[in-house]
RNA sequence: GCCUCUGUAGCUCAGUCGGUAGAGCAGGGGACUGAAAAUCCCCGUGUCGUUGGUUCGAUUCCGACCGGAGGCA
């Protein structure tokens, strides 16, 4: 079976994703899969930017709002299930396009990356992250380097993260962090990707742009939102931008002006690492909206040409 | 009108007992394989308000002027 075309619109946030899908997807017979990793849960719709019924346009989308907030969720498993999805979508004879701002979602998806199925441990990583706090980073990663040198090498001593990470897959799978994710490719093709990005050229335009999204935000009362999340304690919707900078208000120790320029800040920082991980991946087709008259005709254009293209098997 | 304080990075401010300057915030760049809207790393040249003077040398001392704040009338 050849490899299912598939097109990505992925870009910062704010920069006009959802509706370049949709309207895109009208135009070629398409359904959308979403590659945001908050907005698969539920009870974070102002603060995901999540699209609602009316910017969907009755068009088919999928990995939205299914997840309780409490839940956790990994890429290996965005990507089983995003891959099903496209899968189907493909059987139905329509277009499959992935829609969202999560790099490494995007990424992983994009380049078939193969997830061996190993699992995560959660109490292993409270262990670990235990012993962290008594031995020290220093310590760590020396013993890190006893089975692991490429790692230990690697990892800034302030990188907690990614330590622990390493001390969990070691002792979960028998290999190295390093070893491990060279097993990750050259597997199953599944999907033969059309990367396009939509950005602007100046990013002054795309930061006004954030900024007006967060006044938006709370006029549509993210505040509510805000204050029924942070009563469900626990998992990763709580890592959504948003609600744990208007918590700073709602627990009244910011005034409400102070707690929105959080807001907008966490965002525009936001922006820039998704531009930073983007930037690296050639494959993809920038589009600047400041300078592209129709955003749509020029995807449009692009997706044309990659749909006429032979099957590369 | 007079007196005092003040003018240094986009912002708030340090500092140089005279040898052209540095913090926080903002901002910029980068990394990234199972928590990723997360996690982490790196980056500070700017007419030191303007203009004269003193000096080998002034952002630093002195004068004048301009802008800001406060006080006295």
């Amino acid at each position: 079976m050849s490899a299912i075309k598939t097109v990505f619109i992925t870009g910062p946030t704010a920069s006009g994703k959802t509706a370049l899908g949709v309207a895109l997807a009208e135009r070629f017979g398409g359904e959308i899969v979403s590659a945001d990793s908050m907005q698969i849960y539920k009870g974070i719709h102002i603060a995901s930017a999540a699209p609602d019924e009316a910017e969907m346009r009755g068009i088919p989308h999928y990995m939205l709002e299914f997840l309780e907030p409490e839940q956790s969720f990994s890429v290996a498993d965005y990507v089983k299930a995003a891959r099903e999805r496209i899968s189907e979508i493909n059987g139905r004879g329509r277009l499959p396009l992935v829609v969202g701002g999560t790099g490494l979602y995007i990424t992983s998806l994009a380049d078939n990356t193969e997830f061996v199925p190993e699992q995560t441990d959660p109490e292993l990583r409270k262990s670990l992250n235990k012993q962290f706090d008594e031995i020290g980073a220093e310590e760590m990663l020396r013993r890190l380097s006893q089975f692991d040198p490429d790692s230990a090498a690697r990892l800034h001593p302030n990188n907690r993260r990614r330590i622990i990470r390493a001390f969990e897959v070691y002792q979960l799978t028998g290999h190295t962090v390093t070893s491990r994710n060279a097993l990750s490719h050259g597997g199953v093709k599944y999907i033969e990707p059309l990367m396009i990005g939509v950005t602007f050229r100046d990013r002054e335009r795309l930061y006004e742009r954030i900024n007006l999204r967060a006044e938006q935000m709370l006029e549509n009362g993210i505040l509510q939102e805000t204050r029924a999340a942070l009563e469900r304690k626990g998992g990763g919707a709580l890592q959504a931008i948003g609600h744990k900078e208007l918590s700073g208000y709602t627990e009244g120790r910011l005034s409400l002006e102070e707690a929105a320029e959080n807001l907008k800040r966490q965002t525009r920082r936001y922006a820039k690492r998704q531009l930073t991980w983007f930037n690296r991946d050639k494959r993809i087709n920038w589009i600047y909206a400041d300078e592209t008259e129709d955003v749509t005709a020029a995807a449009a254009v692009i997706i044309e040409k990659f749909l006429e293209g032979k099957d590369t098997v």
